[in-house]
Parts: C-alpha cells; structure tokens; sequence
DNA sequence: ATTTTCACTACGTTAATATGTGGTTTGAAA
DNA sequence: TTTCAAACCACATATTAACGTAGTGAAAAT
C-alpha cells in the first residue's frame, strides 16, 4: 500500500499532472512529502532520492518537471548537486528546501540554478501552491528568504552614483590603474609620457579628494566609477 | 487556495491595524484599493495620493506602515518618489504596484527601497496578503517578477571566491590599505615598522598574486575579501 | 627533544609615485 | 576674437613603495 504511494503506478505523461521529485536524505520528511504529493490532486511523485548521487544515477528513468531538492545532504550537497542537475536537464525547476536562512547559501543555490528557495517550516499547503507557482513561471520563496534576495539585490547597485565630472581620458587612466598598471605601462598604453600620466593623476586625485593611486582604486571601485 | 490565502495559518497576531497609504494618479483605481483595504479586517487606509509630489507634502500628517505606489506617475515617477520616501522614513514598507515588468524598473525599484514589487494584475486578496507578508518581513512580488529577480540575480554572481588564506594581520592591513592608508600610516595604525608593513605586503602580493598596491586593493575589493 | 613551519618584526637599496612649476596645442563656447 | 577647458609634455624633488635579506618566538611536526 505504501509502496503504491510511494512510487504512483499511474505516472503516465498527462500534461495536466505536474511531476515531482523529492531530493532528502531524511527517510520521514522524504515519504510525507511524496505522500502529501501524491494525495494532491493534479500532482505525482515520480522519484525520491536520499541523496543527490542516487538522484543524478537514477532520475533519468523518469524525469520530473520539478524537484524539491534538500541542501543539507550526505555526500554532495544540494547547491553542487543543482548545477549538475541544471546542466543535464536544464527544462527541470529546482526548489531548494532546506533549515538554512543564510545569505551565503541562498545566493549559491540561486546562482547555481535552482528557481526558488523554500525554508522546511513551510506549511504543507504553501509547498504544494509553490510547486504550482514554479511550474507556471513564479519563484517562489519563503517571505524572509525572498526579503533577503531583495535585500542582497541592493547591494549589487548602491543608490547614489556621486558626480565627479571626470573626463573620458581620465576615466581610461583610472581604468588602467585599476587594472594593475603604474605609471609606466599606463603612459604606454596610452601612449603618452609618464609626466603626462602623472599630471592627470593629480587632476583625478583633486576631483575624487585622494592623495594616492590606491585609494583612487578604492574609491573608483566602491563607487562603481569603472566596471 | 483561495481557502489558503484568506486563511493564511501564520496572519498577523498583533491587533494593531495595518496602515496603508496609496499612490496612484488613477482615481478609480485609487479609491478601489481604499474601499478595499479598509473594508478588510485589520486594515485601514490612512491616506491616498494621485501624485508622489502629493504623497510628500502631506504623508507627514498620518504615517502608514505600508505604501502602495503606483510606478508610472505625473510628475514624479514612483521610483524617485521611493528613493526620497525610503529616505526620509525608513522604517515604512512600500510596495510597488505597477503594469511594468521590465528588468530595469524592476532592478531600480528594488535598488531605491521598496521592499516588493506587484503587478496591477494581482487579484485582490493576493495584494491584501501581500500587504500581510511585507508587514510580516517578507518581500512579496507577483510570480513572474520573482522569476525575473531570480535570473537577474544570476547575472549578478560575483566571482567564485578564491581561497587566498591571508592571515588575520594581512586582511588588516590589507583593509587599512583600501582605506587609503599609506604604509607610514599604517604602520602607525598597527604599531610596527613602516618595514615590517613593506615585508607584509610583500606577502600579501605572493598570495594575490599581483605586484602593487592599487592592484592589490582592486583585487580585494573586486573579490569582496574585505566590505 | 629537535627540527620545521609560520606569522611577525626589522633594515637597506632601488624603483615608482606625488606634487609643484612651467609650458603648448586644439576645439568649442562666449 | 578672446577665453577656457582638456589634453599634452617637461623638469625638479621629496616621499612612498617594492623587494631582497634576515632575525625572533610559538606552535606543529618529527
């Protein structure tokens, strides 16, 4: 009976049915999540793996159209395991589900593919509504995971681009400096004197209110003057 | 689900009413959204602008907790609008409640303060939970834009942070370095020898793997070693 | 118990940088 | 036309940085 619900004879393609697979090496989280699946109308369990070598071994029998995958895993982790995953079956959605509310974490398991991220204490009902949002093109979230995202999101643009009216020429010679060059190679690249080089320098040490070629490179970089 | 979004398990306990002000340049629509909130339980709305110009002369006289904002304004668009908003109360969630879906507005909306992003489609009981959720810590965002936050999130990967196993006392010294200290002041900073500065950085270049100052501070920086 | 490793400290020499002064040329604005 | 800003170049010089060398003490390895 329990193996019924555990692997669901009547997994044919009906386009209506959303496929799930189940990535998590606790044995009673992994079989309540496949049975809360597979009691839920319009859904179907389709694997469930305890862990992410089992999955990547045996899911191509019977790919899924999303999978749940756990972070905390023996052996390769879940963030590893979904840039395989990713790469192989790109068309597969990938929730993470994991205890883990760090920044760290959330980035990489973003970055390395997975298309929302899921804290364990999330109620039955909310999973399976996320399933559905995944698969009709949402991203969902747990609402503190999806508050951090936004948050870490401002971090990759401060607001405030301060002016500070640097010409295009000094703009490239800043550019270079950031690139490792001293005066010297700078001059030819740019193909000018190393006086010249030396005499913008001053100007751009004026406008950003710097005395030294590193803390122009720290203040060009911190304020994303260049790339 | 219906069921489950009005009878959200984890609502908000505290019998305090949510304020809600709204910016909205369309008038049926403006007071749509007030009937609305302040015909739901726990709810009420404390204020309701047609410009941002509007919202910022007069929001002062009744501070809400939350602002829905409409994007495309007369006048001030939503965005500069949050941007000043976010500036002069922090504390007030806004939401952003637009027909955009592009990157960019959704990129800068986030960047400037809000702490969600709704699309004008959103049913009417998704945008009164959505309401809870921002109240409750979350970021709520209409699926689709979700998706788009996660992929734009992918772009945004820094690069994958190489091991450079500097000791305590060269991430130090390294920090003072993006801070603009020269070797003088450093070494003043940490209380040794303009030399044993010299032979520090020395070490510091080895496992950076570059060869002056301003690079070494553009690869810190650029590596997130330190803030 | 000893050697080895490693973080830290230090000195000295040479190379690079910061900063001042002086100037020319060019193209666009007044 | 004059004026001005942005490029460019040069010389002078004090300061700073780069790098080779070398000693110390503490902890880990032998």
């Amino acid at each position: 009976m329990l193996d019924t619900i555990l692997n669901n004879p009547k997994m044919e393609t009906k386009s209506e049915l959303i496929k799930v697979a189940i990535i998590e090496d606790r044995r009673e989280i992994r079989e309540g999540l496949s049975v809360m699946i597979n009691f839920t109308d319009g859904f179907s369990c389709v694997g469930s793996y305890r862990s992410m070598e089992d999955a990547l071994h045996r899911i191509a029998h019977n790919l899924p159209d999303v999978i749940l995958s756990d972070i905390g895993l023996p052996g390769m982790d879940g963030i590893e395991g979904v840039k395989i995953l990713k790469e192989k079956y790109p068309q597969i959605l990938i929730l993470m589900l994991s205890v883990y509310d760090d920044n760290e974490r959330i980035f990489d398991a973003l970055c390395a593919g997975a298309c929302g991220y899921l804290l364990k204490k999330t109620p039955p009902a909310q999973l399976m509504e996320s399933l559905r949002d995944a698969v009709s093109g949402g991203a969902p979230m747990s609402p503190e995971i999806a508050r951090k995202v936004v948050t870490l999101f401002r971090d990759f643009r401060p607001p405030e681009r301060v002016e500070y009216d640097l010409t295009p020429h000094e703009l490239r010679l800043l550019k270079l400096l950031v690139e490792g060059h001293s005066y010297k190679t700078a001059a030819l690249e740019l193909s000018v004197s190393v006086n010249t080089i030396s005499f913008h320098l001053k100007s751009i040490y004026e406008k950003l209110q710097v005395h030294s070629k590193s803390e122009a490179v720290a203040k060009a970089l911190k304020n994303h003057l260049i790339k």
